[in-house]
RNA sequence: GGUGGAAUGGCCGAGAGGCGAGGCAAGGGACUGCAAAUCCCUCUACACGGGUUCAAAUCCCGUUUCCACCU
């Protein structure tokens, strides 16, 4: 049974090509991105509607409320559940999606040790106190490798690594393979390229259209769900503009320009990440997509 | 026409004789439990022409443009 990737940059056209590619290969499409997860962030994130669906299962879509935090390492569980249980059925899969680390948790062996809320908590509490040169230089002593790989501002990095030390009790670098070790050897990657320019008109009329489309008033109402509460929805591209405007600290056409401006950030972010994998096979807007993905099949 | 003020990198913006503020944008990069997150690097400007000075974005003179106010 197939398990086809087809990663790439916001705005590159994934989720409708997707669709096509599970017609024609018999296939349930697993969601790779780590918004999309959400119940009610449907504008924002520009999630395929059900129409566009075409019938076609979407696997880790709409599976969280807003105010649970989404995590790769539930993420890869999850994911490889469900590859599994499709491909069980006799079904092809094709996971879709910008998340790039997500989709390299579920096809590679990456493990992640467990995460201890009271030991991040006191680590936290440590860092505001003593700072992050403090804390960084303790990693620099219990896993000098670590510090090595970590920026020295990066706190966040910093936390977890001294997190996994102090509860596997082992560096954090021996957590990490040596090899790559694959989950998925079969896997077969794409990846759609779309240059720059064309790229942020497309982003632009995207983002021009859930405004429209109310993208305020989803946010709003999202709020009494929790999407507060959480830590990573409301962190999200664009709902966090709106979140502001909404809390008067932005205006409208403000969160709008911001919005986009992140977005394309953010899709540059996607391309140096997806440029690393060299399993993926590009597919630029001059070749017909689905033919060429088809054929190398 | 007169008087005064201003002119700084793609944009905003400090500096007021000698180490090229900073922010944003842009570009490049990292990435193993928040990843649409977090973080790193790069981009050498002072309107123009003269002058003073060992040294001028900073002082002086002129030119141009803009902004105020006056007639």
């Amino acid at each position: 049974m197939k398990l086809v990737v087809i990663a790439g940059a916001t705005a590159t056209g994934k989720s409708s090509l997707s669709v096509q590619l599970a017609h024609a290969i018999d296939a349930e499409i697993i969601n790779a991105d780590s918004m999309q997860v959400y119940r009610g962030m449907d504008i924002g994130t520009a999630k395929i509607s059900v129409e566009e669906r075409q019938g076609i299962p979407h696997h880790m879509l709409d599976v969280l409320d807003v105010n649970h935090d989404s995590t790769v390492a539930w993420y890869q569980v999850g994911a490889r559940e469900v590859i599994d249980e499709i491909h069980s059925r006799g079904k092809n899969v094709v996971m879709v999606g910008g998340t790039g680390l997500y989709i390299k948790a579920v096809i590679d062996e990456l493990n992640f040790p467990d995460t201890d809320p009271m030991v991040r908590h006191t680590l936290n509490k440590e860092a505001e106190e003593l700072g992050i040169d403090a804390m960084f230089a303790r990693l620099e002593k219990l896993d000098p490798a670590a510090a090595l790989a970590i920026d020295r501002a990066n706190l966040r990095r910093i936390i977890r690594a001294l997190e996994v030390i102090e509860i596997t009790g082992k560096p954090f670098t021996a957590n990490l393979p040596r090899e790559e070790s694959i989950r998925y050897p079969d896997a077969r990657q794409f990846g759609l390229v779309m240059d720059r320019e064309l790229l942020s008109e497309r982003i632009d009329e995207r983002v021009n259209k859930m405004f429209e489309q109310g993208f305020v008033e989803e946010v709003q109402k999202l709020i009494p769900g929790g999407l507060l509460q959480g830590r990573t929805a409301q962190r999200a591209l664009g709902y966090s503009q709106v979140i502001a405007h909404i809390q008067g600290e932005l205006l409208l056409d403000a969160a709008i320009e911001e919005t986009k401006r992140a977005t394309r950030q953010y899709a540059r972010r996607q391309e140096t990440w997806f440029s690393r994998d060299t399993r993926i096979k590009w597919i630029s807007t001059k070749q017909p997509r689905l033919e060429s993905i088809l054929e190398s099949l």
